[in-house]
DNA sequence: TCAATAATCACCTGAAAGGGGGATTTTAAA
DNA sequence: TTTAAAATCCCCCTTTCAGGTGATTATTGA
């Protein structure tokens, strides 16, 4: 029997996963939580061996949630469930413990497929957010560019519209090591300018 | 007699507010519609008075197909459906014709009582969704500046790391006035530099 | 222990951006 | 038709940025 238990924010949400599961003769309906910390609070007096967890919430967010749950639960199978289709998430989800991802304008027929192969020790990802995986994974080298806490910390501060010599300041550096940070960021983007730099990094909400 | 029509890409939404109004006495389940074009090619044969209608479907969006439907069917009332809480789309939903804007975690009294209160003609507002546009509407016009076409054609060029005699080149102007566009720009967003002045318009989804 | 990376600092050069100051011409609205 | 806004153009000067080249010092993982 699979008990499945849903942690989302959006009553709709779990209300359309209760209807379209409760007629399953295999799966049971283990309960819901509609944020992070009643989840953890609440989900020790419960057995279930897979839960939907919404990525984004209000406190803490599903990637989080999914990291806490696997080491206190290592038996359970967590699928991520999202709106979104993106590549970031699902890959941060996946590195904290998930077994799969799915996105909420699946259909029941997925949406079962998903549940069986995850609890059978499987993992499932949605169609497209299967080939965004794919796609991210493909060219994460490109497009997100792996920063050091330092480019990270004065990508931020050029954002701000701080200029070099006042990032120095700030952070009690060489006007030069910031310029060579900024340097080292246009060539990490493969961008020529700040306007890109910018552009670009907000894209990627690296911002 | 309040006849509801849901257009919605997910399944689970469709779902899980079929099941909170089924049992309303006043409310009748009028069909849905999973994008805008079948909408608008199913909705012909239907009489609803009140539309839940997701803002961000592929395709066509929500914003867009509800200028197209409040046109072909003045009569009907049409609500906002959105996983966020964006003042910006909330407004230009508003701006299109509908009647008012609700969030799907919204509980199911707030859903059923934004339903009641749209279908009598008036306004409804989630609370959050409420308390967005306000401030949205406070601080728009230091939030949003109003762009001339060319400032906007120039900001996009600006973006995507064109220099101020490449936009020249590019569209035919003397370099002397990309810099004055670009000047007034600065101005315009109270920012210092194109850094600055690349992420505030980033964030206000303006790129 | 060795290699790789992050982080730091330095200089030179030319190009671009930013802060001022003006000016004329279209175009659209009042 | 007058006015306002947009769009166009020009020049001054200073600062900042970007490209290139080089270096030393942690820190960390293999």
């Amino acid at each position: 029997m699979i008990r499945v238990f849903i942690v989302d924010d959006h009553p709709v949400v779990i209300e359309g996963i209760h209807s379209l599961l409760k007629n399953e003769k295999d799966i049971e309906w283990a309960g819901h939580a509609m944020n992070a910390q009643s989840c953890l609070g609440f989900f020790v007096n419960h057995t279930s061996n897979v839960i939907l967890m919404d990525i984004s919430m209000p406190g803490m967010d599903g990637v989080e949630l999914c990291a806490v749950m696997k080491e206190k639960y290592p038996g359970i199978f967590i699928l991520g469930l999202s709106t979104f289709n993106q590549g970031l998430y699902i890959k941060k989800m996946m590195e904290n413990g998930a077994s799969g991802y799915i996105l909420k304008n699946s259909s029941k027929q997925e949406l079962l497929k998903a549940i069986h192969t995850v609890h059978d020790g499987g993992i499932f990802f949605s169609g497209e957010a299967g080939e965004a995986l794919m796609e991210y994974q493909k060219s994460s080298k490109a497009q997100l560019p792996e920063l050091s806490p330092r480019e990270k910390e004065i990508l931020g501060l050029i954002a701000e519209g701080y200029t070099n010599p006042q990032i120095a300041e700030k952070i009690f550096l060489s006007p030069f090591t910031v310029d060579s940070h900024r340097k080292n960021l246009l060539a990490k983007f493969c961008v020529k300018n700040t306007a890109a730099l910018i552009k670009t990094a907000a894209q990627l909400q690296l911002l």
